[in-house]
DNA sequence: CTGTTAGCGCATTCAA
DNA sequence: TTGAATGCGCTAACAG
């Protein structure tokens, strides 16, 4: 099956006896066309089943009507959503989308960007995390609007949407703090993400601090996203002699990972060991018991920020950053203590 | 940030000194140049940072080195899987993907093969389900070749890859029968899915059947993919004072909804009800107890559809569909009934 | 209202 | 080894 070059406007102008320009006239509307003209037209592009060339098209305006959204990870449910939300606008909006998965690879990031640029999109919107220089000098040489999604610019250049991690860790912490707790462990992303992982360190600490119950540093355990890390770390975590009555995690995966090794364990929660989550995601409320946790309204951080991008597309004035609060969502893995 | 043209070819021979073609020799290797005039347009790219214009060339070549993976719903982990396991070999190859999400709707699902079209995509992967006749169509007007993965076509049009999923459903229902479940209720999405639901719902009937053990028509509930749909399905099932000792489910989104309901109902799993889940997604490894399922070989599908892609696209003979087996999984959520 | 024509950025002849 | 010219499919002036 061999790439077959399909008909062309010629081709729809000849059948129809009449000029290309007359059909790009009735595709675009771009002048008046007499209504016999049309139909003939329109007929000719129907019998022949022709649809217009977009490489031809953006080769001329510089445009493609295509955004394109950079995702690290698909599969991670979190993303997903966020796709989910942009993707609705998008298709509300007529807009089309084209999403680039890059596994989490710095390289693949660049290559995506470089497509990006390769195929002048309209806009990118970037969702994959902290910015590093080579992503700076790709957004610059993109020559098209830039908007971060779920993620920022520290240094302002790019506006993007994401909630207030910080703010979200607080609240969690004080819920535990409220519920008696004291004894109480961190299980994290890496501190350098400054991004989500970082803020919520921050957040932990200092409400952990205030209160004077700041854990010590074997109970603050660094690990990556996923369930399996989560589970592992609290294994760890709950076999030894002292352990902690409450858990704070990063991520609604580390946590269920939690929920599961404590029900490895026999420590049942939430009577022996309280567990907080992070992002709301959909599958924790279905868990036994359903996970307490930090909501982020993940698709309207979705839709805003292709909202975003459409204005800055539109010509209007660059936003800055919008931060948006998380919530507590109290569910079943959290109580007062036992002891 | 209004689109900025960016530098063109002949902003680079230019800079060079040399003509647009011999810039056009240096990337594309298609003629020798000398060594000295190759370094100059280097450097001239360099300097520019320029990109070719895809959209030109695609115009002179009908190729843009581009496949287009359409996909319903990238919020669901199980396509989210087959998109990874797309992306990871697409990334090994060298091979750029772009990934249109349709949201189930068919709408969108044919606007996004009018894409491919219109931006003449080398090739295709559909993923979303049961085709019509509009698919069918629009698939015959790309003029491309298209592969199907986690689907097939009947008329066998387009190569697929796929697990057969009667066998699969077969594996769940004996596994049940093996432990001396008799009283078997089915949760399955419709039965109009001639793609999963249906072979499965073929798969479990003939094998129930063949043990004498066919359950009545209100133990055999079509519901959709998702856990509340399972979690409400179960609740109503195991309120009825004739309750199953077990339940086969046509996804494990649908068993981990099924798990939820039992716990609220303090029912124990698996002594009091054992649940078989179907295509072996990762986290319901992670439930409490670990959801037993037949697994499908996700990530391998998604590489071999692309793997398929591109043997189609250089060419080669259109290989028929090819049929996996699933694989049985047992993990804790079966167990011999009590009674 | 409609046709003719000149590019958009690039690859590819054909000459030199 | 290099340059000039042509055309890919389409849009946008400019004429008529």
């Amino acid at each position: 099956m061999v790439p077959v070059p399909g008909p062309t406007i010629r081709d729809v102008a000849n059948l129809a006896g009449v000029s290309v320009a007359t059909v790009s006239r009735v595709i675009s509307g771009s002048a008046p066309v007499s209504p016999a003209t049309r139909e003939r037209v329109e007929e000719a592009m129907a019998q022949l089943g022709w649809r217009p060339n977009m490489a031809a098209r953006s080769l001329v305006h510089g445009r493609t009507g295509l955004y394109g959204v950079i995702v690290p990870d698909v599969a991670n449910p979190f993303f997903g959503e966020l796709a989910t939300g942009m993707t609705r606008e998008a298709a509300r909006l007529g807009i089309q989308i084209v999403m680039l998965h890059t596994d989490f690879s710095e390289e693949q990031d660049l290559a995506a960007l470089d497509l990006c640029r390769e195929h002048r999109l309209d806009a990118v919107i970037y969702t994959s995390g902290t910015l590093g220089d080579a992503h700076r000098d790709a957004f610059r040489k993109l020559g098209r609007p830039v908007v971060l999604a779920a993620t920022f610019d520290p240094d302002g250049e790019w506006p993007g949407i994401l909630v207030d991690s910080e703010i979200g860790a607080r609240m969690g912490a004080r819920h535990l703090l409220s519920l008696g707790h004291r004894k109480i462990a961190l299980l994290g992303g890496p501190e350098t993400d400054q991004v989500a992982a970082g803020p919520r360190w921050r957040g932990w600490r200092a409400e952990l601090a205030e209160a004077g119950c700041l854990p010590p540093a074997e109970w603050q355990l660094e690990v990556r996203w996923k369930q399996q890390h989560g589970y592992q770390a609290a294994i760890s975590l709950l076999r030894q002699p002292e352990a902690p009555t409450a858990i704070l995690c990063c991520s609604d995966m580390i946590a269920l990972g939690v929920l599961a090794a404590a029900a490895d364990l026999g420590i049942s929660v939430p009577h022996e060991l309280s567990v907080v989550g992070f992002d709301g995601q959909a599958i924790a409320g279905f868990w036994r018991p359903p996970l307490t946790t930090i909501g982020q309204p993940i698709g309207l951080i979705g839709r805003e920020a292709l909202h975003l991008a459409t204005r800055l597309v539109a010509g209007e004035e660059p936003p800055t950053t919008r931060w948006l609060t998380p919530e507590l969502i109290v569910r079943g893995s959290t109580a007062t203590p036992r002891r």
